[in-house]
RNA sequence: GGCCCCAUCGUCUAGUCAGGCCUAGGACACUGGAUUUUCAUUCCAGCAACGGGGGUUCGAAUCCCCCUGGGGUCACCA
């Protein structure tokens, strides 16, 4: 039975990374028919652990990845919180002591740190010192009793050379003679990460140890540990890291403000300065930026999009399969193809499966998933039944415009009152104050709309062509600055369709406006500038 | 710096283990065109890569060596 686990620590967040490596354990697991395990690595964490921990389990939530044992669910190699897990690594501590593998080590760290500095300095690889090792029995006593302060070391067999054969990377091999003894218990006897990690993979059945290439260097000490705790060694497979978009460098919290200036990430951030102040979040929260779940969740991303992006991060099933749903990944996830070079996150091509599986939706998902972010955004009177029965049709109609479910609320000027609206500042100056004929050929078009029967979209056209020939003008003389005046933007859906969508009265009412503004606009700028006029062609 | 890992279009990748089917395939992005009376879609076309040098071989992206470049890690963090 393949046991897999993810082992994240508490930190308030779900790191992109972290996820793809976790998604990688997830499918691995589920296409074996094995468990997947969550564990908290809150060792030594001082961190609030109910603050900490739900942002993790809401991203695994969001995102539909169960886990078999572990916070919430129990099971029965349990507790699955490091920090309930004293007692098992007191033991194995104490085991190896027994067994002469590890050492009490007495020497002040502030020694042991001038030793390896010295190492560094002199260019030649550090090894502890061992001094320690050549106490006597008696002078431990003495020093215990005396209740001086000391550090168990794992005593690492230099003969050795240790050698794993990585399911991704294939054989790696390390000289144990050049590995200094590691730290496995604190002055205080609390445990450090190396050993607790294996006495819990151990004790928890863990046959594949997947995890993010930066634990390779932790590698030769585990299995060391695992020898000498008499555990059998699990199978490893390092992922590679996912980097930053166009780099090979590690994908991180700390350059986030880095990430903000740079062109690849320039449309999520759009994305997410869009739609999060809107909804009531802080765009500003590192927590909601590009590099954590949870902004992919609040901009209004698929589950689907953002798994599929994350899976083709370093893996690929062939030569042309580019879309998977989460099933079709359990079908055919493979360790054996996964790469080894680090993969660049790519916010294009990311965006690109979020349409792809936005276009592949019902009409009811996407009509449900745009109204959370209508209410999110308080543009939806829930009591108002004109307003709420509008998303549907405003849906319909921006079609594929719309690609995250936060992109409703670019099309707000379906929601907002009509006195409302707010302007495309140069839109509304270029196509209809500059014209000289504009906003005479608005009001002309008024009449004929007040007139205008049924107020439907075929209708519409049919009236907006005569109109353009009537007047012996182009289309593009009249339909952007009509655009401009009843939705305020310089573009979007079908212009008949929209106007059929607001209705007669609103259509009015909005033109009236604009045409208001535009007259005392005009009337304010003692100098006209005709040369930004429109040669409109739209 | 020590140790370890990695290296195909701008990006994600196929091809490498079992050398010839590779004048290197797909996708995203980009560019051009068609459709759409705007935008978005859709369709067609184009651009574009085996880091360098030595071997081995009839033949190398694929095997070997060296170099270069990139990265990770070196805690009483996880």
């Amino acid at each position: 039975m393949i046991r897999t686990r993810f082992a994240p620590s508490p930190t308030g967040y779900m790191h992109i990374g972290g996820m793809r490596t976790a998604l990688f354990c997830w499918l691995w697991a589920r296409r074996q028919g094995g468990c997947f395990v969550l564990r908290i690595d809150d060792t030594d964490e001082k961190r609030n652990l109910r603050d900490a921990l739900p942002p993790i389990l809401d991203a695994f939530r969001w995102l539909g990845l169960d886990w078999d044992e572990g916070p919430d669910v129990g099971g029965p190699h349990g507790p699955y919180f490091q920090s309930e897990r004293g007692e098992r690594y007191r033991a194995a501590v104490q085991q190896l002591l027994e067994s002469g593998k590890a050492y009490r080590d007495f020497e002040p760290a502030e020694e042991t740190a001038r030793q390896r500095q010295e190492a560094e300095r002199a260019r030649r690889p550090w090894i502890s010192s061992r001094l320690s090792c050549e106490l006597s029995e008696r002078e431990i006593e003495e020093k215990l009793a005396a209740g001086e302060p000391h550090v168990v070391r794992f005593l690492i067999p230099r003969e050795r050379t240790v050698q794993v054969t990585d399911l991704v990377r294939g054989e790696v091999r390390w000289d144990a003679a050049l590995m200094p003894d590691p730290v496995i218990a604190r002055a205080d006897g609390s445990p450090l990460y190396n050993l607790a990690t294996v006495v819990d993979d151990a004790q928890m059945n863990i046959t594949h140890v997947i995890r993010a290439e930066e634990h390779l260097s932790n590698t030769p000490v585990q299995v060391l540990l695992y020898e000498a705790l008499g555990y059998p060694v699990p199978q490893f497979a390092h992922l590679p890291f996912v980097a930053a978009p166009s780099s090979k460098r590690k994908l991180s919290k700390r350059d986030i403000g880095r990430y903000r200036g740079q062109k690849e990430f320039r449309k999520l951030f759009e994305l997410g300065d869009a739609v999060l102040p809107r909804t009531g979040h802080d765009p500003s929260d590192d927590r909601l930026s590009p590099v954590m779940v949870a902004f992919y969740r609040d901009v209004g991303f698929l589950p689907a999009g953002l798994l599929n992006a994350l899976v083709r991060l370093g893996w690929s099933l062939d030569d042309e399969t580019e879309y998977l749903s989460l099933q079709e990944m359990v079908n055919s996830f493979h360790l054996d193809r996964v790469v080894k070079g680090a993969a660049g996150f790519d916010p294009d091509k990311l965006l690109n499966y979020q349409a792809h599986w936005m276009s592949r939706l019902s009409e009811e998902q996407r009509i449900s998933g745009c109204r959370r972010f209508l209410l999110a955004a308080g543009l939806l009177d829930e009591d108002d039944a004109a307003i709420a029965e509008r998303i549907g049709p405003v849906v319909n109609l921006l079609g594929d415009r719309l690609r995250v479910f936060g992109d409703i609320l670019s099309a707000d000027e379906f929601f907002v009152a009509d006195d409302a609206v707010t302007y495309d500042e140069k839109a509304f100056q270029k196509r209809v104050v500059a014209p000289d004929q504009a906003v005479d050929l608005l009001r002309s078009l008024k009449q004929r709309l007040e007139a205008c029967a049924p107020f439907d979209a075929p209708t519409l056209q049919r009236l907006l062509e005569t109109f353009v020939q009537e007047n012996g003008i182009r289309f593009g003389m009249i339909a952007p600055a009509l655009r401009v005046c009843l939705t305020g933007r310089p573009q979007g859906p079908d212009l008949t369709e929209s106007m059929a969508l607001l209705g007669r009265d609103s259509c009015l009412t909005r033109l009236d406006r604009a045409l208001g503004r535009a007259e005392s606009i005009r009337a304010d700028s003692s100098v006209p500038d005709r040369t930004a006029a429109a040669e409109g062609d739209c």
